[in-house]
This record gives C-alpha cells, sequence and structure tokens, in this order.
DNA sequence: ATCGGTGCCGAACATTAGTTTGCGATGCAG
DNA sequence: CTGCATCGCAAACTAATGTTCGGCACCGAT
C-alpha cells in the first residue's frame, strides 16, 4: 500500500463530499450522487479520482455494489460512520482556568484530533465539539486528566448541569457544574474539596453543555 | 403512524438480517442481500414484508434508492449505524459482588437494553458486551453507580487492567483492577478506602476487559 | 362453497449505479 | 516538435437493485 500522499483539490473536494454526505445520509454516495455533489460533469472523472485515492488508501471501494465506497482512517481502518466523528477543539484545564477557544471559532479551530462518538448523540443533539481536559479538579464528576469531554454548544443552561463557562473579563474558560443564583452564578467544582468559584451573572457565558465523556482505556 | 406490534417469525428473520449485515458491512442490505440472507425464493416477498415493517414503523426506506433501508429504534429514530449497538446482558455490582451471569451465554442473554457505543470500538474489539454497574464502590475509577460498562469478552488480562472477574468458588462477579501476584489475584477496587480482595489464581475467571464507560447526561 | 385477507412465489420491468472506452486538452521533459 | 503522463469529458455498456404484476395456497368468516 503506497504511503500517503497530499490530495488533488478535486479529490479532497470528492473526499469532503463524502464525508458530508456520510453525515446526511448515513449511508455512502453513488458516483453519480459525487459528480452532482462536486459538480463534475462525468462520472467518468469520479471513477478515475475515486480509483486514485483507493490507490492511496484514503478510501476502499467495494466493486460491483452499489455505495460501495468505505472511508479509511489513518490506519487504514473503516470509519464506520462519517457521521460520529467530533472534532478536538482545544484542551480545558478545570482546575485552574486557562483560555480555552478565543473567537466563536467552534467549528472553525485549527486542526486538531478526532474523536469518534457514540452515534446516537450527533442525532440527539446535533453539532457536537469536544475538548481535551487537563487537570484533575473535576474528579468528583468522574472526569479525569487527560479525558475528552464531548461538547454541545449552547448559551442556556439549567442548574446543576455541566457546563463549559467562559468568563469574559479573566478571558478563560472552564468546566463546571453551574448554579444561577440571583445574579450571581455559583460554578461549582464537582470535587468537594475545592471551593466554589461565585462570579457575577454578566461575566459568565455559557458555551456548551457536557453530554459525554471519553477515556482512554 | 400505527404503533407497533410484534413482528411476525419473517419479518423478525428479516430484521435481524438486516441488523447482522449492518454489523458485517457497514452499509444496508439490498432486497436480494436479504433475499439470500433469509433464504426467501422471492425478492417480491422481501419487499413485501419491507413494506409492512416500514408501515409498523420499524424502518425506513428510501425509495427508489439502492441501499435505502434505515433502521429506526423504539422512538423512530434512524438507528445509525447498527455496528455500533451493545447489548446489557446484564447488571453488576461493584462493591458487593452479586451473581451477573451464569453461564457462558453472553451473547445469549435474555431482552434486556441495547446501548450505543462509539462505532471505532467494535471495529477495535469485535464483539462486545455491556454491563449497568450497581454500587459505587468503583467511584475512584470515575465509575458511578448507574453507568453502563462496556466490555470486550477476554480470558486474560495484564495487570493493572480493569476486567469483569468471576469468582468460581463465591459464583460472583465483580469488576476490578486486576494484578498477578504469584498463585495468588488481587482484585483492587478503585476506591482506595476499599481493600483489596485476595483470591487464589485458581478461583478466578476473567470474562472480560473494561474497553469504555457510559454514563447519562 | 365462497369470499377476503395474508403470505408467498416467480418472472418481468424500470431505474439506478458501477465500469469501460475513446478522445481531447494540458503541461513537461527530452 | 515529440512522447508521455495527468486530468477531464461524453457516451455507452453491464450489472445491480428497487418495483410491479398475476397467480397460488392457506385460513377463518360468511
Amino acid at each position: 500500500m503506497p504511503p500517503k500522499k497530499n490530495l488533488r483539490p478535486r479529490q479532497q473536494q470528492i473526499l469532503d463530499f463524502i464525508e458530508h454526505f456520510l453525515d446526511e445520509n448515513g449511508i455512502p454516495p453513488t458516483v453519480r450522487d459525487i459528480q452532482r455533489g462536486c459538480s463534475i460533469s462525468s462520472t467518468s472523472v469520479v471513477d478515475y479520482n475515486l480509483r486514485l485515492m483507493e490507490r492511496d488508501g484514503y478510501l476502499k471501494r467495494r466493486s460491483e455494489v452499489a455505495r460501495g465506497i468505505e472511508l479509511l482512517d489513518e490506519t487504514g481502518l473503516p470509519v464506520a460512520n462519517g457521521a460520529a466523528r467530533v472534532q478536538i477543539v482545544g484542551s480545558i484545564a478545570a482546575g485552574e482556568p486557562i483560555p480555552a477557544f478565543s473567537s466563536e471559532g467552534v467549528g472553525s479551530a485549527a486542526e486538531f484530533d478526532i474523536v469518534e462518538v457514540r452515534p446516537d448523540l450527533k442525532k440527539r443533539h446535533g453539532t457536537l465539539y469536544a475538548l481535551s481536559v487537563k487537570g484533575t479538579s473535576m474528579i468528583d464528576a468522574l472526569i479525569d486528566d487527560g479525558d475528552v469531554v464531548v461538547i454541545k454548544p449552547t448559551n442556556t443552561a439549567r442548574n446543576g448541569e455541566m457546563v463549559v463557562a467562559w468568563l469574559k473579563e479573566e478571558e478563560e474558560a472552564t468546566l463546571k457544574k453551574f448554579f444561577r443564583e440571583g445574579d450571581q452564578v455559583r460554578l461549582q467544582p464537582a470535587n468537594s474539596t475545592m471551593d466554589p468559584i461565585y462570579v457575577s451573572a454578566d461575566n459568565v457565558e455559557v458555551k456548551g453543555r457536557v453530554v459525554e465523556v471519553l477515556r482512554q482505556f
């Protein structure tokens, strides 16, 4: 199997389309789906490029089988379903909050790792992103250093939910349980040995809610 | 949408086949795949039954589209990918071990819940099953009461791995960290306030290894 | 017995979709 | 200029796949 090369623009376009199609429909596209989706004038061009991409290890094709395209990941293993991949857009220190994401660019972050999540999460919550956790302050919430938390972007939270909170003044993000108390907000580390942080509601912006924790075994 | 009924044998057979096919191949079967897989003599029989099953809310069919079958779950939502479903075959009390599964029947257990897992787990580990955790003794391992642990069946373990151990004499299963120490085995609750269990190696049978913990948010 | 519903069968049909072929344009090294 | 590889195009071909139709057997109700 030849080593990976950089993809040609057309091939990158096709690859993006396949991923997107998988996201949308749950099944792989046909050659003609790709043709339309990429505004290519002939199926043979699609076939030609798919063949090259298969040669270079980006995907696998089942011959003579409708929708027989399978994407492969970096290790050459089939990607189960494009719908279930979430990008890790940065890291977050639960204990001592540090800047995590400055712009609104949740999906536009630089290239980071990608994790797979349970497919039903995306069905249920829509777009998700992930943060890698640094520090052990969430240990009582059963979130450890090195875990990856999957976040649903939202700017509201009910009391007790675990949220990613953005402290405007400090320009810091933190992972805490959220309690609204009048015009104050209590950000409670799940670790009971640690004191909660009280901040004015004005200074807090909820960026998302934790929907899943992933741990490496 | 009509309420669910019990499936006819033929329809159950078809449903099972579709799930299995999805497991195997990652894409839905064609009508003819089903025909062969279920030893049906005509595609029209498949179509006939698929139509009924669609009417009864078990699946959805995209008309005129190759492999346009989508399975629906209990709530009528599409199942992302059959490959990612794992059966909960019972519960396990980590603190005070209780019988969990007596026979070897990992896959043959009675009807329990099904959970979705990250699809890459099945790719990586093959067949998996899941246990629902009762009790809080694994809290230090960041596994809580009510969590679901996903298990890879195996009968070997390296030191430090979290395993499902079967104590033959007591006829009990338990979820602990595994340490082989001579002809003894130390089963260490991750909770440091609790004492480990020492048992003779003869009396321990490793049933599986924890590959994932699922928690409800 | 007769009728209607269910379940199944086989064959044909129509569309979708993978594959092949021949040709043209382009760019580059010899 | 020539040869060669790359990339794209259109059309045609074949295989795969969804869909339909008429008929048969069984069964319970009329």
